[in-house]
DNA sequence: GTGGTCTAGACCACG
DNA sequence: GTGGTCTAGACCACC
């Protein structure tokens, strides 16, 4: 089972789309440093996309650090080793950049972006209300 | 002439990036509402690129609303029209959800992430008047 | 002078648009049969506009019927006589399936169609009001 | 195979034509959400264009919201997203009033006209169940 | 297999 | 001169 719900939308690659679910269930700690994850044939069954896909999604989410492989037992959440931070943050910059750009032309000032930056930051919070088990 | 440089880096759609290059000049006010855009022949000699792309850069810009075209006349930057906002507006918290994830999983708190936008919303504001010469 | 005001948009053909906007000034009967038409040489000023496309225009409105040319005098509207009807009448046809398409996959039913017609119908009606002078 | 045919008339661009087709089997029901729609390829060879035409056809349903485009997979008629609905009304008041206009220069009164709209209306309805057999 | 992008060059309509 | 469309065929990423 997958502990978070994944809405494929059509237009863009799967692989894609799944992967930045997974961060996003990382960064609202839906996922949890230490969790297990499915392995590469039960996430293909259960999203139902072909295994080829399920497989190059671990791959990514392992490489950029997210995932960590124990061969012969499975997938779990890294810690957060903030692996190529360097590069990560220029491309940060960019995909901010291109936001602020795209809000510029919508035709949005600053307070209406960062007004808007707080609105999904705070959506991104929400991780407090349930209970919670901690073994850090 | 083009009033503003566009480097391209490969393995990424050169018309992507060009539409993306040009609404970053409007945005930083280097190019204004009323200038005259190059035509789609010597955008397309300029940049070295087919003219059948330049047309694609030029018909993709216009359709968003950036330009606006005289038939047999030529291209110009449009008033700021605020077209399919809505659609807009969505892709754009889209956009900064995903900048933010990537952020956090970074380990950036929220005032570090404010600070970056800060920082990139200064860099897009210097709309100086005087002529650019930049060899920064 | 011109009595009824024409706003080019860019993106479409001047002359089309210039040809539109005489119609429905003969439609609304801002523009009434036996009415002087501009000479092509005035329209083109006036409309800032190549000669050349003022030219196309009363040409084009010559060939629909909508003006008549009295040749050393100048062009006037002409009386009504529903030139070309049966091709005109096809023409409108698919004109009206064209947009009853649109309005269908924006999810409008026969009613809100019809109550959109009336309205536009009945802003296209009121040429009653203000004074006239006749001198046909 | 297409399950519509579509007449291409000379002199109006292909892609433009086909992408009505596609809108009318639409609206008419012909091809209803959730329907596989060709692939590119397959388009272009069965309608004799290019693959290149076929691909902006299918680009351009897709950016008007009537197809949905899974990469890899193929693409499908969309359910109805109503996107763009301010321009598209925008658009589709002008269009009404130009065939509006036309239809009062062919000396039609109201209730000719709206007899018309209705009878074009009845000739999009026919949704039958059956499939389609025609030699009408 | 699919869609997406790019190049190369032709033709047309508009002004 | 301008933009717009089409053809022909290549390359890539995705699944």
């Amino acid at each position: 089972m997958i502990p978070f719900d994944i809405q494929l939308r059509p237009g863009r690659p799967v692989s894609e789309q799944v992967v930045f679910a997974v961060k996003r269930a990382v960064a609202k700690g839906v996922l949890r440093p230490g969790d297990a994850f499915p392995s590469v044939r039960s996430l293909g069954k259960d999203l139902r996309i072909n295994p080829n896909t399920a497989q190059k999604i671990v791959a990514a989410l392992t490489q950029e650090g997210v995932l960590e492989i124990e061969p012969g037992i499975g997938a779990r959440v890294a810690n957060p080793r903030h692996t190529h931070v360097a590069e990560k943050e220029q491309r940060l910059r960019e995909q901010l950049e291109v936001a602020l750009i795209e809000a510029r032309l919508l035709g949005m000032d600053s307070e209406r972006i960062r007004a808007l930056m707080d609105e999904i930051s705070q959506n991104l919070n929400p991780e407090e209300d349930h209970d919670r088990n901690s073994e850090d």
